[in-house]
DNA sequence: CCAAATAAGTGGAATAATCAACTATTCCAT
DNA sequence: ATGGAATAGTTGATTATTCCACTTATTTGG
């Protein structure tokens, strides 16, 4: 059976469809409630959760534009503006204008975000921890890789 | 091998973390571009993701409180009441203060609700077509079990 | 090489989400 | 019965996001 009764319980079009059988509205539940304990974890140490996805953007690249931070973090352009401007002043990232291309603006991690980072890892290994002590390998990699799958699917 | 380097790596603690390693990044970003997507398809028939998924509840429950819907989305109590609110005010929905007990408001999918129901669905369905041409039962399966299972440890 | 097209980002008004403090109702233990 | 705790929701101030029109910079086709 390759795509037979879960998937078609799992196609909104379908009469037999409900949240229930719905792996995206499992999925959109699953990451609100994340963020929510995320939140509770980041707040009293003056960090959110959009803030913390760009800084371990940059904590990868290094050096990264503006856009690419937003496609990344799949945030639109104008509010990854807005954001990286109260990240600047907040002292965690820095910005310049490239000085190759005067239209891009080349955003790194300050002083102050990479020690955030190290704070705010901690509260996200507790979350982490929590949310996968009984998976294990095999199946954080499947999971994973079918994250991965539908991502580029809807690209 | 139970919880071993895909394991460590998943780990936000652990030195080897990163977002390509991160369970929790591709969750989220994969719900992020889900929602772009739905947007997108939804803006033009007047509808959006939270609606959507209030409509969807409330077509399951027929008559639910606004906590429980708060609950079930994964939504604040204070975004949900106006959202309600806006809602009743667009009539895809009604309130009514519960009779047995009158802190309770009760909602229910209006004519107009379940008239989005039906036009969202089949958006919603090319989404999920797209998203899951390529895998199959077992698979979504496997998906929505881990999902519920680490949406459930972390409940 | 220049005009048109494209790309990157910005700014402001409108909309939505969040926080915290508050009201009203019900529950429960004396 | 009744006063305190708990539950359900509401409201207003604050903050964040979104939309969209616009500017500036680069690229490209003729």
């Amino acid at each position: 059976m390759k795509r037979g009764k879960i998937w078609r319980q799992a196609n909104p079009t379908d009469p037999a469809f409900s949240p229930e059988t719905s792996p995206f509205f499992h999925l959109s539940r699953l990451v609100g409630l994340y963020h929510l304990r995320m939140d509770a974890h980041l707040k009293p140490i003056g960090m959110d959760v959009p803030r913390w996805r760009v800084i371990n953007i940059l904590h990868e690249h290094e050096c990264a534009t503006i856009s690419t931070i937003a496609d990344l973090a799949v945030i639109r352009v104008s509010t990854m503006t807005k954001l990286v401007y109260r990240m600047e002043g907040e002292r965690l990232v820095s910005t310049a204008v490239s000085s190759t291309d005067g239209r891009v603006t080349e955003v790194r991690l300050a002083e102050k975000g990479r020690n955030a980072l190290d704070q705010v890892r901690s509260k996200a290994g507790l979350i982490f921890e929590r949310a996968f002590h009984d998976i294990e390998d095999a199946d954080i990699q499947t999971f994973m890789t079918l994250t991965r799958k539908i991502y580029d699917n809807i690209y």
